[in-house]
Order: C-alpha cells, then sequence, then structure tokens
DNA sequence: GAAGAGGTGATTGTTGACAATCTTGTAAGC
DNA sequence: GCTTACAAGATTGTCAACAATCACCTCTTC
C-alpha cells in the first residue's frame, strides 16, 4: 500500500519508527498524502497501531504537527487532520507570496554562475514539459525550480516559513495542478523569475515571484466557485 | 494556537497553573521576561517547582515552546532558552518586514474610519511621547500601533506568524529601544504608516511599513558592532 | 602529567495504569 | 413525536514509577 516517495530529507521506514520524531514525520507524510483526509478524526489508539509507536509519542508527534498546523487537537476531544478553508487557503498563500518574494529578492542577490546555469536549465526543462503535455513533469520541474531559488537565497527562516504553508495546502495546490490551461499562464511567470535572478535584479525577482504567486491565488478564488470540496 | 481558551498571559499567578496550557503560558511570559537567559538549561525538575506543575505538563510546554522556536531541545539532552545569534535576528525581522508589509497593505484596504482616527490619536500620542522623552511609553505606543494595524487587516495567518517571530527575538528588539536617537528615526516612519492606512493607499503602506522595519535591521546590524550581547 | 577507562549521580525518555471528560445510545416525561 | 435525563462506552488527560542516557569525576596506565 505504501509507495516509497521522494520529497524530504529521510525516508520514512514504516518497520521500527518507535521514536517520536520518526512517528511524527510517518504520520506527517501519511497526512499530507492524503491517507488521512481533513476533518477526519485521529484516535490515539489507532494512530499506535498504524505508527506501530507508544501512546506518548503519538501524543507527541500530534502536538508537533498541531503547532505546524497540519493537524488540530481540540482538549479532550482529540485530533483531526486540519481542514483549510478556502479563505484560509487565500491567507496562506498571500503571505507565501510575500516571503517567497523576499527568498527571490534575496537569489538574485546571491546567485552563484553555475546556479544561474541550472535556473536556465530548469526552464528549457519546463517549457519542453509543458510543450509535450507532460503535467506531471512540469509540476515536478514547478517544485525544483522553488527549492532551487530558496536554496540559492539561503534564508533558514524564510525557507522554515514557506515550507510550513506549504504543508498546510498541499491539498488545494493537488487540486490546484488539475485546473486545465494552469502551465500555460504559469510558464512565462517562472521564466520571468528564472531571467530576474539570473540577471541579479532583486526587485525585478521579487517582482516576478508576487506576480506568479498572486496569479496562484487568483486560481484558488476561481476554484472556489467551482466548489469548495 | 491549538486551545481555543486564550486566557490574557499577564498574571503571575503560581498558585494553581497545573494545566499544560497554563505551564506553557507561564513559562514563556519567564522567557520573555528574561527571567531565563539565552543558552540556560532548562532542567525540568526545577521548573516543576518553579511552574507548580507535574513533569509531563512542563515537558508539554517544552515542545510547545520548542515548537514556536522560544527554546530549543535536544535528545537526552534536554532543553535550553534557543539562542537567536546576530544573523538570525536579521533574518527574523526580514521576513517580518515583508509580512507586516502584507499586514499594512491590507489594513489600508480594510480600515473603517473610527480606527483611522484611532490610528490618528496613537500617531498624536507617539509625537508628544518623543518630544517629551517619555521612551517607555513611545515603546508602548509603538506595541499598540502594530497591533491596531494588525487587528485592522484582520489576516489570521500573517498574524500568527508575526506574533511567533516576534517572541524570537524580543531580548534584542529590548536592546534595540536602548538605542539612542531611535524614536528620532522611528516616529516619522511611524507617522508615514499612520497617513497611508488612513488615506486607503495599500502600496505606500506596504513600502511605509517596509522601509520601518528596513530601518528596524539596519539597528539590529549597527547593535553587531557594539558588542554581540 | 596526559590520556583513556570506568563508575556514579543527575537528567531525560518511556511505559502502563488510572482519572476526567466527552459522545452515544436508551428510556422516561411532556 | 419530540425533548430531556441518564447511563454506558469510548477517548483523552494526568500521573508516578522505572529504564535509558548523559555529564562529570576518579582512577589506572603509559
Amino acid at each position: 500500500m505504501a509507495s516509497e516517495h521522494d520529497t524530504d530529507r529521510r525516508a520514512a521506514r514504516v518497520s521500527a519508527p518507535s521514536t517520536a520524531a520518526q512517528a511524527r514525520d510517518t504520520l506527517r507524510d501519511a497526512i499530507l498524502r492524503g491517507e488521512y483526509l481533513p476533518g477526519e478524526r485521529l484516535v490515539e489508539a489507532q494512530l499506535c497501531e498504524r505508527l506501530q509507536a507508544s501512546r506518548f509519542n503519538v501524543r507527541a508527534a500530534l502536538q508537533d504537527l498541531s503547532a505546524e498546523g497540519l493537524v488540530e487537537v481540540q482538549r479532550n476531544r482529540g485530533a483531526q487532520v486540519r481542514k483549510v478553508s478556502m479563505a484560509e487557503a487565500v491567507e496562506i498563500t498571500e503571505v507565501r507570496m510575500v516571503v517567497e518574494g523576499l527568498i527571490a529578492a534575496r537569489a538574485a542577490e546571491r546567485v552563484a554562475p553555475e546556479q544561474a546555469t541550472e535556473l536556465d536549465e530548469i526552464g528549457v526543462l519546463m517549457r519542453r514539459a509543458v510543450e509535450a503535455g507532460e503535467h506531471r513533469r512540469y509540476s515536478d520541474l514547478n517544485v525544483r525550480l522553488h527549492a532551487l531559488v530558496r536554496s540559492i537565497a539561503g534564508h533558514q527562516t524564510a525557507d522554515r516559513i514557506v515550507e510550513t504553508l506549504r504543508g498546510q495546502l498541499v491539498r488545494h495546490q493537488y487540486m490546484l495542478s488539475l485546473l486545465p490551461g494552469r502551465p500555460q499562464t504559469s510558464l512565462p511567470q517562472h521564466e520571468r523569475i528564472i531571467a530576474a535572478i539570473r540577471d541579479r535584479d532583486p526587485k525585478a525577482a521579487e517582482a516576478a515571484m508576487r506576480d506568479h504567486i498572486s496569479s496562484v491565488i487568483d486560481a484558488l478564488r476561481s476554484m472556489d466557485y467551482l466548489g469548495p470540496a
């Protein structure tokens, strides 16, 4: 049932995740993968079996994920996967917009020649993927681009916040990628971001990144009309 | 963020803060007030007495504050008040700059007439405080101004993040307020923020807020030369 | 005298049991 | 029939004891 996935620092072992940190990572992965739906109750006893961890560690994991905004804990009522309303999703993305704008600006200030080359390469691959209609590939490249920009910027604080915010709306983002015509809209935006960073123009990079994420917000809002799943 | 019942964290009632949330709030207050210095070890047994709470709740409190970035916990090595380096303080303030910029812009979009009046009142009081050399009073008004702007904006996500970031560098901010000449620098910046929001000009409000916090960053950097206490 | 091994006290990590609380299902009263 | 009261079950909150680990000190060895 579980296929190993990429995405993070260390692969989650399902064999013996006895410690608190392992339980937390495994549970986070499960939620992000959609194995628990928003609003679903997370009963401690069940999680103990699922994660092969003691209740103590399960509890710690839930508390951690609560701080990350992935689950919601109510006193004496247990935990449930946090439901993120459309309004909240917009708020979250607005914050992401300004913070990633900061990251882009800083990336433009610090980019090294090899990194600029790597950015351009991703840009080329993106265009090819869109022209070939390979949505999945384009989506992967999108993730890679944002990650590369963040690594160029080297801004730990901003990084952490963006990562947390991203986690809170994976579900919405997934739905977003299914919107028809999205790649045609976002490709030129991505190219502008790449160009601005490559040209070491912080202001242009920030503006390009904000424009890009701003259009993501518009897309989110349009989804709201189609149906607030 | 987990518990909905947010009691104001003012009174240091040591009488019966038995629950986890109370222990957390009391401990946070103590750290923010400087009763525990950065780098100082937080031994669970000692905290049990200090907070009149069981070790279980103390542990939960430490975990929460770790998620907030106020303390750092190392496995098998206990917790200590997190040391925020100058570089980190700058990073944190940079993120605060863009997020509070977003908040200011949104406040300018949504400000109601009564709120505009209240802003102006704070502006007048600030000027008086500076002219009278009442630093403490000016500092309080500063906090009040930022809080009012945030309440006008009504942006929960941004609010939460700014609040968390603020907590992480209370120590630095305190030192900052002692810098001579600071009020003379920041007063006109505050007045620009107020004017932009009052005039319902989001772009100007964002720019003014960013300029203001940008100068805070400069001040932070200058402190670094004086001595990285 | 320096380096390493080993023991000891202090501190944290974990467990299982028990108490407090909420939810659900059922029955009585209007 | 509908609402309210109550009891049973399920779930979470809390605790105190025990196990694991670490930091420090002493002693041996070269």
